[in-house]
DNA sequence: ACGCCGACCGTCCGA
DNA sequence: CGGTCGGCGT
């Protein structure tokens, strides 16, 4: 076998460096996950390197899992041994063997946003801080921004200096980290910090990864935040048996597409790479293999307003394609309804299949509009991201009660089911039993076991009682032998009465929470059928914290895929709808009037293009005049990001409805007031400015009372009114304004 | 202790 | 608009 006839030069070099850290800038589309496998079947193939000792980093359980496949397809056997897995599974599975060496135990739970969440409000409470001045989220957030730097509760103090609200902030990391500690708990983010804080404290523990990980590959290196990038770092410093460090490190990566920004991705990871890694070697690998040429061209064009990127230019050998269309309708409904009325008229004429397309859109929020019409038109559909299946109640409540066996340190999970279904304990006496536990240092389990030391708390105890036997006999059962884990979830359903209570309920609501029941048990069945080594409850706990919905996503199953850019990272379509390409939106409005508007707006320009990039054959972007948010109507402009496509790329599309007036004027600012963006409650800026609807539309014969007859070329929005472009007869192409020009429709 | 209702709020993106 | 929280009545 030769695999290096399938590749170009440039990923030839990639894919044949030998030792030594290795930068590839892979354009959009450029062939990188096939980089990426054939580097590492050419290494055990041709260097003989132990597939044990390859790393490969991903950023989501979809892309280790097809990483995985592909290079099983390429290499015989012995691939099962490389280890490719997401960041944060990558630092479970290092913790969950080590991370007795920095005080956690090895059982510790992973906690998600909702649990930390109500772990920062019980400190919020404990310290007084008033939520109202300073919201949950917002510290939460901070740290988390802490984190990804590796800023520690210490280190933030010293850095808050005289600022009240960043004092609050601290005291509050201490506090939360405290908790979490006393939980055995960690939160995302901690998955990376701790295991970082492993690696520093504990060097046995480090040399034991860096001799295993002799080869090291992270995808999408652009998304890397400072602790990734230290823990990369890390593991890539080994020596080799000369006692010479190697950095046998490849990262794949593009700056324009990073957007992750805003959860703490540091774009210098790659643009100062060659710095931190000395004698780097970069390959760019330029050649899109994905997009037909005017689809390329449109994103090349787009992100070329950005500056300070690495120069680089994408280029395709593939056909010119179709121009990219663009059309702008009066109503988010109307988007809506065409785009999906498109869709199936393509699939109804076998042009397609639904799953050639994607539509794809700013904020999840958009889905609903989109969503109403594929279920009134009968098109199967899947939005990936809106509700987290494992946020739901009733999931939660069950997963509360695995942790809860699982680690009884585990309070929050504790709290969360000590009164589901009620028991009648209400918020009084968990107060009691918190305060007990705080103040005799033991959790909050243990402290209802010894509810009758606690004072004040005579009645209840009885029902605190009952609530631990249920616990103590489920977890009494787990360690019998042929126990298995969907035995433990009809025993949780049935000791608890969860079931019971909502058989009894009969209502739709009820009825949908037992159907997401079964859906959680069948995952568990599943996952105890596939799983690597032997099942455990802690090891489907982990496997669910950190799964991602588009990890579900399974482009080999017919429905429409509907999803946030941000989502599409990596994926390709051959159709793309892009919508709601409205300034506000798209870019946003928290960009444009954020304090460094000029970086966000490039960050948003980057997800653009990230969102061109996945069209192989057709790209369609829609906006709308007028669209509901929130309750109420906004008007917004056509986004900047469809002028920086240049006319001759994209074709103007007029909607079916004979209902075209102006865009709204360029100093159509959005109203600030009220916190609410870009809503107006009556269209009055419109007043003066119409300019009537234009009755052709690109491909149209026309007549100009000198120019005569003419084809339309071309429409395309210049400032306050349609810059038509036309072809005459007698007279050639000229730009006309629409307003002026009083071109009529000939036939 | 608990359920209901109305006020209020926060607005993106996500592992 | 939709989720959450606090107040109030039972």
């Amino acid at each position: 076998m030769n695999i290096l006839d399938d590749l170009n030069p440039e990923q030839k070099k990639a894919v044949m460096h030998d030792k030594g850290p290795l930068l590839i800038l892979a354009g959009a589309g450029s062939g990188k996950t096939r980089v990426l496998t054939y580097r590492a079947a050419y290494l055990i193939e041709h260097r003989n390197v132990n597939p044990w000792n390859i790393l490969a980093v991903t950023f989501t359980n979809k892309a280790a899992r097809e990483m995985k496949e592909r290079i099983d397809r390429l290499v015989g056997y012995g691939s099962e041994n490389i280890w490719v897995s997401t960041f944060h599974s990558t630092c479970v599975r290092i913790l969950r063997r080590f991370i007795d060496r920095i005080g956690y135990e090895r059982s510790f739970s992973i906690y998600d946003d909702d649990d930390s969440r109500a772990l920062m409000r019980d400190v919020c409470k404990y310290l007084d801080i008033d939520t109202k001045r300073i919201p949950e989220k917002s510290i939460l957030n901070a740290i988390s921004r802490a984190k990804d730097e590796l800023i520690g509760p210490e280190e933030f103090e010293k850095n808050t200096g005289r600022d009240y609200m960043l004092k609050k902030q601290a005291e509050a990391y201490y506090e939360y980290q405290k908790r979490l500690k006393a939980s055995n708990a960690l939160d995302f983010d901690d998955l990376i910090f701790k295991t970082v804080e492993l690696f520093m404290t504990d060097e046995s523990a480090l040399a034991y990864y860096q001799n295993r990980f002799q080869y090291i590959m992270v995808d999408e290196y652009q998304d890397t935040n400072t602790a990734q990038f230290r823990l990369i770092q890390l593991l890539a410093s080994g020596v080799n048996e000369y006692g010479e460090r190697e950095y046998n490190l490849c990262v794949v990566g593009d700056d324009d597409q990073s957007i992750y920004k805003f959860r703490g991705a540091n774009i210098q990871n790659i643009l100062s790479f060659e710095r931190a890694f000395p004698n780097t070697k970069v390959i760019k690998l330029e050649q899109n293999y994905r997009s037909t040429k005017s689809i390329l061209s449109a994103a090349n064009e787009v992100i070329a307003n950005n500056i300070g990127r690495k120069p680089k230019t994408l280029w395709t050998a593939n056909e010119q394609g179709e121009p990219v269309t663009y059309t702008l309708f009066d109503t988010d409904m109307d988007e809506a309804e065409s785009v999906t009325g498109e869709i199936k008229r393509m699939v109804d004429n076998n042009q397609a299949r639904y799953n050639d397309f994607a539509i794809l859109y700013r904020t999840n929020a958009q889905s609903r509009m989109f969503e109403e019409k594929l279920i009134r038109k009968n098109i199967p559909y899947k939005i990936i991201g809106s509700v987290n299946f494992y946020a739901r109640k009733e999931i939660k409540d069950l997963l509360a009660y695995m942790k809860t066996i699982d680690n009884g340190l585990d309070n929050i999970a504790v709290k969360r089911i000590i009164n589901v279904p009620r028991r009648g304990i209400g918020a009084a006496t968990i107060e009691k039993v918190d305060a007990y536990a705080i103040n005799n240092g033991m959790s909050f389990y243990d402290a209802l076991v010894r509810c009758e030391q606690i004072p004040g708390l005579e009645r209840s105890c009885a029902k605190i009682m009952s609530f631990v036997s249920i616990i103590e006999g489920l977890r009494s059962r787990l360690y019998q032998e042929n126990y298995n884990l969907t035995e433990l979830i009809d025993d949780i359903l049935d000791a608890t009465g969860y079931l019971k209570e909502l058989e009894e309920e009969g209502s739709d609501e009820a009825r949908e929470r037992i159907a997401n029941i079964d859906e959680l048990v069948n995952k568990l069945v599943t996952y105890a059928d596939e799983a690597e080594e032997a099942p455990t409850l802690s090891g489907f706990l982990e496997e669910v914290a950190l799964v991602s919905d588009i990890d579900s996503f399974d482009e080999s199953e017919d429905y429409l895929v509907l999803m946030t850019l941000h989502s599409a990272k990596g994926l390709e379509f051959p159709y793309v709808y892009i919508c709601g390409m409205e300034e506000g939106i798209f870019p946003s409005y928290m960009a444009m009037y954020s304090d460094n508007p000029q970086d966000e707006i490039e960050e948003e320009r980057r997800l653009c293009y990230v969102g061109i990039t996945r069209a192989r054959k057709r790209l369609s972007l829609t906006a709308a005049r007028q669209r509901m948010m929130r309750g109420d109507i906004s008007f917004n402009k056509p986004s900047r990001f469809i002028k920086e496509i240049p006319e001759h790329l994209l074709k103007i599309n007029m909607p079916d409805r004979k209902t075209m007036t102006s865009f709204a004027p360029d100093d159509y600012q959005p109203s600030r007031m009220n916190y609410k963006p870009f809503a107006f409650s009556e269209p009055k800026q419109f007043a003066g400015n119409n300019l009537g609807e234009l009755e052709y539309g690109v491909g149209d014969t026309v007549r100009h009372f000198r120019f005569g007859l003419g084809k339309v070329t071309a429409i395309t929005m210049g400032g306050r009114d349609y810059e038509v472009t036309v072809d005459f007869e007698e007279y050639g192409t000229k730009k006309l304004m629409a307003s002026f020009a009083k071109l009529t429709k000939a036939e």
